[in-house]
Order: structure tokens, then sequence, then C-alpha cells
DNA sequence: TGTATTTGTTGTCTGTGCCAACATAAACCC
DNA sequence: GGGTTTATGTTGGCACAGACAACAAATACA
């Protein structure tokens, strides 16, 4: 990927180019639109590229070559001049993702045109230890691997943690839900199995496939912010790069603080959106038993006793001072909302949009939209999978397969 | 600039790149290292953009052609081996900054190796219109160039405003300190100058230059914080890349909410940093009426009454939860501190990285630091002006002068 | 003074993307 | 239904950016 105007602005690191570089990162940009677009033209390709037809022809030719994008004849009628091939997406090129919680860990195959393969759930003790867990993964592995066709090809391992990731060297700082700390999971892992492999956030990755893939679809400024039983997670992307951080820990913000609450969260802070916006709360004054997402949503936007909903609309308001916060500092397009945070907004969407835009300064404030996501249950296999894509997207002539 | 790995996340947008793009980008890269350092040996530049030494040779003559670079022989001795020579930024290329204050407007040409030039100060009515800071800026510009050398030329001018700026068509859409809302001054002075302007933020532009030139060098992800008489500002960097968000207006540090204080700040936003961290407040505790910065800065290192003691702590703390916030948000190396929020820091430092650790979660607090900033009363002319040359430096062919 | 080391210079070469001309395949038009 | 229009794929030649190798130049060091 070239990327013209706006110089760095800190200390200047830009290594220059080369001619392998621009083969190199037009053959990523053309591979990246087929992976984002699963299927497209080539004419698309050439307009949207500004390269020459016969250079996107050679380019295209090469990824061909390298099995990576198969080309069809289109079926597409109805327009003037010869009909434009469609480039599609390998099907037999795979990321394998992982998601340890609790008591079981899931191992998915996920294609490069987002469909899941194949997957397995393999039970573990009750807070795994890490090599429980390779345990696990190493099995799952070979089970869901065991069901792809043959000459199918796997790019590595994508782990999906629900805590702090360094993703400098992929390994866990801190991880609540397994109760790990500091577990350098990314090396174990990929000691076992001989394949790369990443670690990441779930907030982070949830973001980055709800942007390429789901809701945050055509915005360039995205805040992504899920509610679960674990407490609030989220991510952000700033100008179509998800914001990482120095180390990796960014986007962590069920912890921004908002008030003088003494209520704590997940981690022993106090006032923070996640003390104050739980879910247990609101399931216990709704009378229900660790419910179901459905449930519990359902029974939001249904809620009729007084103490109900003035708990909600208590949520609400806490919501809506941390989205103001949010606003003023990355003036986005869109806030996604997701889990229980999603029948929040739905159960008053106008109380949640005033309350944001009360508390935030008028620029931002004025064109924000609040939307819920789109991409469901697969959301994690999704992201973990683009983040296991990555490397052979931007080097599509060098990738390797295990 | 090339830019390798990390595709972008978003909707995909990226475009193709041709040969030209290649050697633009390379000159591109060249001239922000000499900007950057405003004098470096060819053979720095060599090992910094791992290009040839034959390509190096023919891309610096081509700047020394366009008259951005200068070369000259190096006296740096004591290295084996045959002398590289020097490369320095021209001293002859300006971006005029105009600084747009309540009842006067600062105009400088500031060259690119970072000199002030020229300054004037052009009185203007309290709180004046639009017009009349044209008039003014009119009038400084044909000051500030009559004392430029002959041969000098101007890129533009970048007007840096104390208030929220839309930088997709540089209009100002609210300052409080001139009274203005909805003004298109860009197009406005544009027109009236016939040569290029930009306008921005003052805290997003002196987070950049500090983070190009001062506190912030070598770091790549930054949190800027600036305390002044009109409220708190900031600034971002994320990856070498400033922060703008969708339209602009991201930065807005001062207006993040902390707590459930019904004290409000400049617009008025209750609980926020800046309303509970405010320069009148410790002015008048600690016995000063419209102190000068050095003056407060001293008092406040020198408090000795019990309420004043008392008043400092409190507004640490009060910081101190609005730097956890942004360490959990963006997990930054660095947090730069300046004007009053400067000797607040220095006041008990360890009170304000307790308070701030306290608040952080682990993985993000345990790597960032807090510092003061460097660039003194000269950041915003150095930030106007890089904002003034980054087209310069994306496209040094292309240049164009007035 | 000679050698090692580093950097600048020059001419040649490779390969990437562009371009123009032609081929191809659809819609459109009478 | 054949000619025209429009859009796209294909091919061969071309331009030019950057790599490379060989040589020259300028320093430190023994």
């Amino acid at each position: 990927m070239v990327k013209l105007n706006s110089p760095s602005v800190g200390g200047v690191q830009t290594r220059g180019a080369n001619r392998d570089d621009l083969r190199q990162g037009n053959l990523a940009t053309l591979l990246e639109y087929v992976y984002k677009n699963t299927t497209i033209s080539r004419s698309d390709l050439t307009a949207a590229t500004g390269l020459n037809r016969s250079t996107i022809s050679d380019l295209v030719g090469e990824l061909v070559d390298l099995n990576l994008v198969s080309e069809s004849e289109s079926p597409q009628a109805g327009r003037v001049g010869r009909p434009s091939a469609n480039v599609t997406i390998s099907d037999s090129i795979f990321a394998i993702t992982v998601v340890p919680r609790h008591h079981s860990t899931t191992i998915s195959a996920v294609a490069m045109n987002g469909t899941v393969a194949s997957r397995v759930r393999i039970a573990t003790p009750i807070h795994p230890s890490p090599e429980e867990v390779c345990d696990a993964v190493e099995r799952g592995i070979a089970q869901v691997r065991a069901e792809l066709k043959r000459g199918s090809r796997v790019v590595g391992v994508a782990v999906v943690v629900s805590g702090q990731v360094d993703v400098r060297n992929n390994s866990v700082r801190i991880c609540s839900m397994l109760k790990w700390v500091d577990v350098p999971f990314g090396s174990l892992l990929e000691e076992r199995l001989k394949m790369p492999v990443w670690v990441d956030n779930d907030g982070s990755l949830a973001c980055m496939a709800e942007s390429s893939f789901g809701a945050g679809r055509g915005f360039s400024d995205i805040i992504y912010l899920f509610g679960g039983a674990g407490g609030i997670g989220g991510g952000v992307v700033i100008d179509n790069q998800l914001v990482r951080g120095s180390r990796g820990y960014a986007g962590e913000l069920g912890h921004i603080r908002i008030t003088d609450s003494r209520s704590v969260d997940s981690l022993g802070l106090t006032g923070t959106l996640e003390a104050l916006v739980n879910r247990d709360d609101l399931a216990h004054a709704l009378g229900l038993d660790d419910p179901e997402d459905d449930d519990l949503s359902r029974a939001i936007l249904s809620a009729t006793t007084p103490r109900a909903i003035r708990l909600i609309e208590k949520k609400i308001q806490a919501l809506g001072f941390a989205l103001a916060n949010l606003v003023n500092i990355f003036n986005p397009q869109v806030i996604l909302l997701s889990g229980f945070l999603q029948p929040l907004f739905q159960a008053n969407d106008y109380s949640l949009l005033s309350k944001m835009r009360q508390n935030a300064v008028a620029g931002s404030r004025e064109h924000v939209q609040i939307r819920t996501t789109e991409l469901g249950g697969r959301i994690l296999e999704i992201g973990g999978a683009q983040l296991a894509f990555t490397d052979l997207i931007a080097d599509p002539a060098r990738a390797r397969f295990f």
C-alpha cells in the first residue's frame, strides 16, 4: 500500500521504496480489494486503483499464479462493452482462529472469503493453564484440519483473548477470564504448532472486523463498544487504521472514568463505564438469572416495571457520558454498539443520543451516528482471521503456508 | 512515503502506485528527513532509507536542483572513510503563520529550518470580525515579507486557531476567544491573499510540533495536554500520525468528563477536566491576579498555605483521572504536559503518576512516561509552519511558491 | 607511505508500469 | 440482423527509477 500525502509526524522512521516494494504494494492493494469484496471485477479494480488495464492484467495474473485468487467469466449482463472478468478470493486458504473461554476453547478454520469451514469446541478444565489450552488447540486443529478438503492451505493461528495482550510479542498481559498473568502464549503455541501465531484482544479484533465487513464499512473513523458478561470492551479505528497503542493495550474503553461513583469494575477501578453499566445489574433488575443475550435484549426492550425502566435509563445516561468523552477525543463518524449495549441504545435511542450530544463539543457531536453492529456470533472468527491474513495480504508473493 | 504492512482496515480506498509515485515518495521521504533534522549527511540518509547510494545521490541532486536543500562539505571528522556531504534544508523557503488573539494578531515568517525570520503583531479591535483579521493579516504579511531577503519563497499561510476547526474546508466551527461561529476563514483569506491557506486547531498543531521537534521526538504514540487561560487543549499522535478525526475536531481533551462535579468548563460542560483544573482558580488561591505563566508556575512550585497546597493537590488528582482515561484509551508511550499543567506535574510528580496509575489498566500504565514539553513560546509558529510545509514535503517536485 | 575503510560517481542493467494499437464481446440502433 | 458504439482484455514496445558493480576519492590508522 502506498500512502501519499501527510508525512509521518514524529521522529522520522520511514524507509525508502524500491521497484520491488512498488510491485509488492500494488499486489497487496489488489489482494486487499479482492479480500474485502470477496469478488470484484477486473474493471472495478482498474477504476479503484487507478492503475493501467494492462498492469491490472499482469498483477491479477500473478495473484492467480500464486493461487490466491481465481478468475471467472462474469455473468453480469446489462452493461455495454466487453464484460469484465470477475476476480474471486481463494476458498482454499484458511486461518485458524482460537477463542479460549472459561472451560472450553473454540477452534475454527476460516477461509479468506469469510466462511467458517469447520469449527470444534474442546472442553478444558475451568480456568485452564496455558499448557491445557495448548493441548486443546493442538487437538482442535487436528480435528478442524481433517475436515478441510485436500489442497487447503493454512496461514497460521490467531488467538482471540478477552484481556490485555502485548501484540509486540504476542503475550497475554492479563486475562481475568482465564486467570492468566504474563503468559507468552504466542511463543508457547508457536513452538508447539510450528506455524505462525498471532494474539490480540477481542475488542480490537471485533472492531476491525466490523470496520471491514460489518456496520463500519465505508467509515474511516469508528468507535466500537461491546458489552458482555465479562465487562465492556472496545476498539477504535482512526483513518482506517486500528488504534493499538504502543504495545497493543489501547482501546480499553470500558475502563474510562466518568463519575465519582464508588462502584468498581472488573479491574477494581471506580466510576468507570464498566462499573456503572454492567450486565448483571440489568439482568437482576429484570428478574433474569444468567440470561442468554437474546433474552436479556428482549427483556430490556420490553421492560415495564418502574425500577427496571429507571435502571435502564441510568445505564443509558452513563453510556451517554462515556460516548461523549470518546466523541470529544476522536471525532468519529460512527459509534457501533454491540452486546447488551445494543438493546440499551434501542430502548431509548433519543435519550442516549441527546445525553451524548449534551456532553460533547459542537463540531464533533453534529455528524456522529450511533449504530448497532451487523456481524453476529462469527465476529471474533472474522476478526481473528483478518489478523492472521494481514501478513499474507501485505506481501502476497512471499506468502508461506502450513 | 511508502507504507508497507498493515493494510487499511476499513472500506478499501487505497490507490495503486506507479513509478512516478515511487519517485515522489522517495523524494518526500528524503525531504522529510532533512526537514526534521535540519541537516543530515548523505550517508545517514542512505542508512535510514535503505536506498542505494547512487539513488540517494540522484534524489538529493534533484532536491538541490529544486532549491529545497543545499549540500555542503561536512566538517565532521574522526571517522574512517571518505567524509559524507551534509544535506541542509533550505533557509529561504518560508511559511507564514497567523495566530489571532483577543485584540491582536501575530504574523510570522518561519523558515523550513525552524527559525522565525520575521514577526509582527497587529492590533485589532477586541473580538475582531473575520474581515478585521483578514485586514490585519494582509498588512502583517506585507510587513513580514518586506523583511525577508530577496529570493525568499513562501509556501502559504497557516492559521492557528484556539477553537474547533473543520480541517476539510479550513473553516472555524467555533472559537470562543474570537467569538466566531462557522466562519470559513480559510476561504476568505485565500481569496484575499491568492495563496494557499490552511487552518487548524492550536492543540493539534502544538502536539505535532512537540512530536516532531520537541519532547516527543523518538516516540510514536503521544498525548499532549496544554493548560492556558482559555482552558485545556490537547492533541494526540498515534503511530506517528496526528489524530484529527473525521473533520478535524479530535483532541478536545479538556472536555473529557471525569467526575459528577457540577462545575462547568468554557463550553458549559460539567465535570470535565477543564472544569476542574483551571488556571483562574489556581491564580486566585495563590493570591495572583492575571499572572504571567512564569509567575504562576513559580507560585505553584513554592506554594505554602494549606489552602493553596490542598487546591493544587486536588487539581493533580483530577488531572490524574483524566490522564488515566487517556492512557486506557490510547496506551501511549509518553504524555507531554505544558502551560500551567507543567508546574502542577512538577509540584508533585509522584502524586500525579500514582493517581494516573491507580486508575489505568495494567498493561498501559506500566511504561507510560509523563514529561514536560520542550518547545517554548515558538511552538505555535513551528506547528503552524509544519502544517504549511506538509504539502511541499509530500510532493517536492510539484511545489509552488508565492 | 601504504592499507583499510567508507562514501561519491559513473555506466549498465533489470524490471515495472505505461501506452498505443488491436482484438473481443457485449449493448444499441436502424 | 448487420453495422455501430462502448468497454474491456491482450500484446509488444518503451521509458525510467532504482540496483549493482567498478572505480575514484578522501579520510583514519599502522
